[in-house]
DNA sequence: TTGTAGGCGTTATCAC
DNA sequence: GTGATAACGCCTACAA
């Protein structure tokens, strides 16, 4: 009498000797049901063990129930925070996220994008920067017409297609932070060119630095790659300046780590000798020593809203839902490794 | 003439002028077909720009592509370095990756994962350890014949489900070291007790010590929960003893982080008054000042591995493919947190 | 409130 | 080699 593999939606019918028809309604909690039948049913398919199968579902649907997250991100806590956030969003629902890290870099980056879109046809899909800062990708999603939701670090696109942060902003107030405690001789590691996040954030240094009337030599500028081997090679460059820095900011915490590791090689102390600043917030700010003044920026909440933006048309049959933000703003922590300089 | 949609495989065999089963050859590379034929076939399919729809494929082949990632795991990069591996096997095939953390702790947690196996109807599954040492898991997945391996620190599982590290033997070889150096009160921050790996490691740990014939007095045991807050706790607690042990294993790098923290608040110096020695070779190990001692352990080539183990069958038509390994050593990696102790 | 017929886009069966 | 026809498991019309 069993047969192999698992109940259909046919099998709970005619055990429960109804129509399939009303076996999906039980499922989809369909209102105008006899409570009777409804019991009935439900009875047969818990005995049965009965399981929508989800992909016959999306294909009567024409839509299915993934959400997807592309990105070329090599900060591990930020995806992972990205990816708690999104699934906060999506919990309770039928929506499963499915991952695609891609390769920058790649000649054919747009084309994997392109297929992995039209292949899964997806509910809607996040991305993360930098590839988020590609217009290509937001055109080639309107092209396809496939929710998207970008994240960046600064309003790139519409406010349902964004979640961002005010990166050049809040450098400013960091930066203004040292200059307030005396320091006059600031580096910066730059991020790479390619990210607007870097450009954003080497901008809010050069705001402040203008809006105190500093002039900025351009070696005290460095280039890095936002990982720890360019924010070690750059932090050298600008501690063999003579005169050094009293302080740097860096654009990420990997490279303020760096930094720091740096500083201490050649026996400087941090913040005595050298106050360093930091981006990203990530958990070695906190942990190495002395911990980082750094900027957080609410990642998980920015993912949480951008699931819920993409997940909009789902929840939104109350179409007066409150609005998902769009912008949200980062926070300067003040930790150990700032202090005025030890020369005034 | 244009419909609203994507084209289907019935538009390509219609324009074509053959019939959908001959274009479905054609997608699926059947070797009996006719050149031409096949030509005809591909040009319509790359002018109409037609995706074969996944879900429908789905259901027609009565499995699906993609393969699951189930976690519960707090450490942010060890996740990232698996997905990676993961990907990496799966690069070039049609499998995505859908990934599930859960809540460990939640009552519910069995049943959560249950229902998830049984909705998507997963390719197969893969656990990460501490939630890949329940046992109950991989019993679920037995029951519901659903492919699975499970990642962890020693044995637990058949060879075609399993990945695992020797957490015991390469802590021992730590420990070892430090004994050689010279230390003889060595203190242990051991991981949670749910985790097999915090077992493994103190055994290893225990196992070094009694090898050397050192009697190990239990106040140098400080419990942990892999946590660089509860790291920081159980640094202190350790450090408060009189007389001090000149080494610390602490259990994995995030609370060997935290010990080194902990000795730099009391101005001690590392690895001049205090030798740290820490487990997983993250990020953080490295960048940190000094560099940590640490064991590395090869989580991308494991999840690889693992990932083609649930793969098998699908690649696996020449069955004589190379077996992939199951065990896969983890290596001690010296780094500058370790000297011998100060008084002899 | 419930059931029937037909379709979603693909693959398998089995003729031709 | 190729093509009707019938699944696959669910849902949306439209009837009853």
């Amino acid at each position: 009498m069993e047969r192999t593999g698992k109940p259909t939606i046919n099998d709970v019918a005619r055990i429960a000797g109804v129509s399939k028809k009303t076996v999906s309604r039980v499922i989809n909690r369909s209102p105008l049901l006899n409570g009777d039948t409804r019991a009935k049913v439900e009875q047969v398919i818990s005995e049965l063990g009965y399981v929508p199968n989800v992909q016959a579902r999306a294909l009567a649907l024409r839509r299915n129930f993934l959400i997807g997250l592309i990105h070329d991100n090599p900060n591990a806590q930020m995806v992972m925070n990205v990816q708690a956030g999104m699934l906060e969003a999506m919990r309770d629902t039928e929506f499963e996220l499915i991952v695609r890290p891609i390769d920058r870099g790649s000649s054919t980056m747009l084309e994997d994008v392109r297929n992995f879109l039209e292949r899964q046809r997806l509910y809607g899909v996040m991305f993360l920067p930098p590839v988020s800062e590609n217009e290509m990708v937001a055109e080639l999603c309107r092209e396809l017409g496939i929710r998207y939701v970008r994240m960046g670090s600064a309003t790139l696109d519409a406010s349902e297609h964004m979640v961002a942060s005010n990166d050049c902003d809040v450098v400013t107030e960091a930066v203004n932070h040292l200059i307030s405690l005396g320091h006059r001789r600031i580096g910066l590691i730059a991020g790479p060119h390619g990210f607007r996040s870097a450009r954003e954030r080497r901008k809010g240094f050069e705001n402040a630095l203008e809006g105190a009337g500093i002039k900025l030599p351009r070696s005290l500028i460095a280039d890095g790659n936002y990982t720890f081997e360019t924010g070690l090679a750059a932090a050298d460059r600008l501690l063999d300046l003579s005169p050094r820095p009293t302080a740097i900011f860096a654009s990420n915490d990997e490279m303020a780590a760096a930094t720091l590791h740096a500083a201490r090689r050649r026996g400087m102390s941090v913040p005595e000798d050298l106050s360093i600043v930091g981006f990203d917030d990530t958990a070695i700010a906190s942990h190495i020593w002395p911990p980082l003044t750094t900027v957080h920026w609410p990642i998980i909440s920015m993912a949480r809203s951008a699931a819920l933006k993409l997940l909009a048309d789902f929840f939104g049959d109350d179409g007066n839902a409150v609005e998902e933000p769009s912008l949200f703003p980062s926070t300067l922590i003040h930790r150990a490794s700032v202090a005025p300089p030890r020369e005034g």
